[in-house]
RNA sequence: CGGGGCGUAGCUCAGCCUGGUCAGAGCGCUGCGUUCGGGACGCAGAGGUCGGAAGUUCGAAUCUUCUCGCCCCGACCA
């Protein structure tokens, strides 16, 4: 491909909106253009680096066993109602407009395909002997995001692979999970990507486990909890960590102090001149339950150290178990419907407390609710918490002396945040570290979730109808191509691993008007293209300086400097970009020469079978 | 959805507070000339109803109100 041919618009101007690295630099190589907030147009030379990816990806599921279908945007939103997630997802599934009954008003666009592929297995996959299978498909997704942000990273349409497999049993399952989880490794690997696999939440997508593939880099959204030796790795929403062990500070006598207008943990410290890792967060929440017409609701109170943050996924869980516990002595059906965990209004914290909000303790409250109290808060001495009385705090609380930890209605669990320095839940001793991270893949064991809502069901051996067992497996293309840019540039621009660089050779023909130079690289270029190689060869009739600067920031992984100079001496430079060496060899062999190098860098990222 | 910021040429921005030669600069683009191995220079050009609407005023890019869009922080996030 000859540069003067292709449609490359790279620009000096760094784009003032532009934070993140792989952002500011697709947009100053002209990879992508924005639209509109979360929309992106991929220009030529973006879009031959997201083809890449796709292919690599497509490769891979198929080496995974998957088979590639394709499934509609436009969902009929009954199918949504099915499974509850109209709800469960809110704003985030975008609908379509129109007059009321319009057929619009019943349309979807598509966010993610559990419930069609669903559909698809009910209609189709009704015998054991069927069993198992996975399909994947490579398409655009569309969810209404609130804040679309940093680039390509987080939009409103992007495209994902997304891969479903079904199974009779869980045996089944955990093996193709293994095997999609091996096909990740191998293609988040081929893309260059530092990656690294850890545990999940699996959120409203639901299910029994999942793990999600990060991309360690300061420009990610979510936060990993990383091991020093590597031993356990997980999100942080998730993550949990040793229990912390127990001071043993003598206990001093509980003090009353008064704190007027001092409500946040740090105005509270700074009154008292203590530290927040000595102050007990006491949090009121909500628990309703029941079915919509008769929604029940009890007060749950958490308690977390005052440097800690409460996990809401580890109270939620804490919360509901402890609530099932007491609805078991007191009703033969103890499960609670649809609970959902919310911050108590400032009625219900008054009534508790007796006292403003800010103020609240949980030594002295008043009428009923449950106590969930972070194990971190269970070993403390001599902590410092509200004192139930609007303007006082109070001193030396030690749980089990003045607040109970053990009962019908309390529990002491894990339901905060790790923090940098905690130690490993393996008992290893090892610190946790926090790590901004991009997430690239997710992969899910949803059991059976979607094939009860959905009556997705087969017969097996002796002709029972049993649920579909299922896996959900999703990538997202595009944070491949932003977060590869985030782990390989430098001031100069791109470096892009060689699986997914738009164009894996430059030639440089620097003086583009002298004949010998042209020829040369003419023949370079035949040479190196009918081996199938992806070349492009600059030919445009502008100053070096300027050619050198496009060549860096578009971060072509080899380049090939044809000059006049040069060729006077009888050399061509080869040089890689990242690097700072430049051999110089004769024409003849640079052909050789750039075939084996390309070939090599493929191999080292793992495209060798 | 809450808080903050910004919309002026294809791009990056100045001008706005204090209304009146304020329609400006740089980059990019076109033409000519010089230059030519790490983002050259000179000269001459093309290009904008100052996001939109309403208002105040003799007069609005500039002041007011509304509205749309975009960015950042937070909440949310298969």
């Amino acid at each position: 491909m000859l540069w003067s041919n292709f449609f490359i618009t790279t620009s000096k101007e760094t784009p003032k909106d532009a934070t993140a690295a792989s952002h500011r630099l697709m947009l100053r190589t002209g990879m992508v253009r924005q639209l509109s907030a979360g929309a992106y147009s991929y220009l030529p030379l973006g879009f031959r680096s997201l083809r890449k990816v796709e292919k690599i990806v497509r490769e891979e599921m198929n080496r995974a066993g998957a088979i590639e279908l394709m499934m509609p945007v436009l969902h009929p939103i009954d199918l949504w109602h099915e499974t509850g997630r109209v709800e469960a997802m809110g704003d985030v599934l975008l609908r379509l407009g129109g007059p009321e009954g319009d057929w619009r008003t019943q349309t979807v666009l598509g966010p993610t395909h559990e419930e069609v592929i669903t559909d698809i297995a009910r209609a189709y996959l009704n015998s054991y002997k069927q069993l198992p299978v996975s399909m994947y498909q490579i398409q655009v997704k569309f969810r209404g995001e609130a804040r679309p942000k940093s680039g390509v990273l987080r939009t409103r349409e992007f495209l994902m692979k997304d891969a479903y497999s079904f199974h009779d049993t869980v045996d089944s399952l955990d093996a193709v999970y293994q095997k999609m989880y091996d096909a990740y490794c191998r293609i988040f690997a081929r893309c260059g990507l530092p990656y690294v696999a850890v545990e999940a939440e699996s959120g409203p997508i639901g299910g029994d486990a999942s793990h999600e593939f990060m991309v360690l880099t300061d420009a990610g959204e979510d936060v990993v909890a990383l091991t020093e030796n590597q031993d356990y790795a997980a999100n942080t929403e998730r993550a949990v960590s040793a229990p912390l062990p127990q001071d043993d500070t003598a206990m001093a006598d509980v003090a009353e102090i008064e704190t007027p207008n001092q409500r946040t943990i740090d105005e509270v410290c700074a009154f008292l001149k203590t530290e927040a890792r000595q102050m007990i967060k006491t949090l009121v929440y909500t628990l309703a339950y029941g079915p919509d017409k008769k929604r029940e609701s009890k007060t749950v109170v958490a308690l977390v150290r005052g440097d800690h943050d409460v996990n809401e996924n580890k109270l939620d869980r804490a919360a509901i178990a402890l609530l099932t516990k007491t609805l078991g002595a007191e009703s033969s059906s103890p499960k609670p419907q649809a609970p959902s965990l919310d911050l108590a209004d400032e009625a219900t914290i008054k009534a508790l407390t007796g006292a403003d909000v800010g103020f609240a303790g949980p030594h002295s409250l008043k009428g009923d609710y449950l106590l969930v109290v972070d194990q971190a808060v269970s070993v403390m001495r001599n902590g410092v918490t509200g004192a139930n009385k609007t303007g006082y705090h109070v001193q030396n609380l030690n749980p089990g002396r003045d607040f109970s930890i053990e009962g019908e209605t309390v529990s002491v669990s894990d339901i905060r945040n790790v923090t940098d320095g905690d130690l490993s839940p393996k008992g290893s001793g090892a610190a946790i570290r926090l790590r901004k991270s991009i997430e690239v893949g997710h992969v899910f064991k949803l059991g059976t979730k979607y094939s009860e809502s959905m009556k997705a069901t087969y017969l097996d051996k002796n002709g029972k109808a049993r649920p579909l067992i299922m896996g959900c497996y999703g990538i997202g293309l595009n944070r491949i191509m932003a977060s590869a840019i985030e782990a390989h540039h430098d001031d100069g621009g791109i470096i892009w691993p060689m699986s997914i660089a738009p164009f894996q050779v430059l030639i440089l023909a620097l003086d583009p008007k002298e004949e010998d130079v042209m020829n040369t690289a003419r023949a370079l270029h035949d040479e190196l293209e009918a081996a199938g190689i992806d070349v492009l060869l600059d030919d445009r009739d502008e100053r070096a300086g300027f050619k050198f600067k496009d060549a860096d920031l578009i971060g072509i992984p080899v380049r090939v400097t044809i000059g006049r100079k040069g060729l006077a001496d009888g050399i061509v430079e080869l040089k890689r970009r990242g690097g700072d060496d430049i051999d110089k060899i004769a024409p003849g062999t640079a052909a050789a020469r750039v075939k084996e190098v390309v070939k090599g860098e493929l191999e080292r990222l793992g495209a060798g079978k």
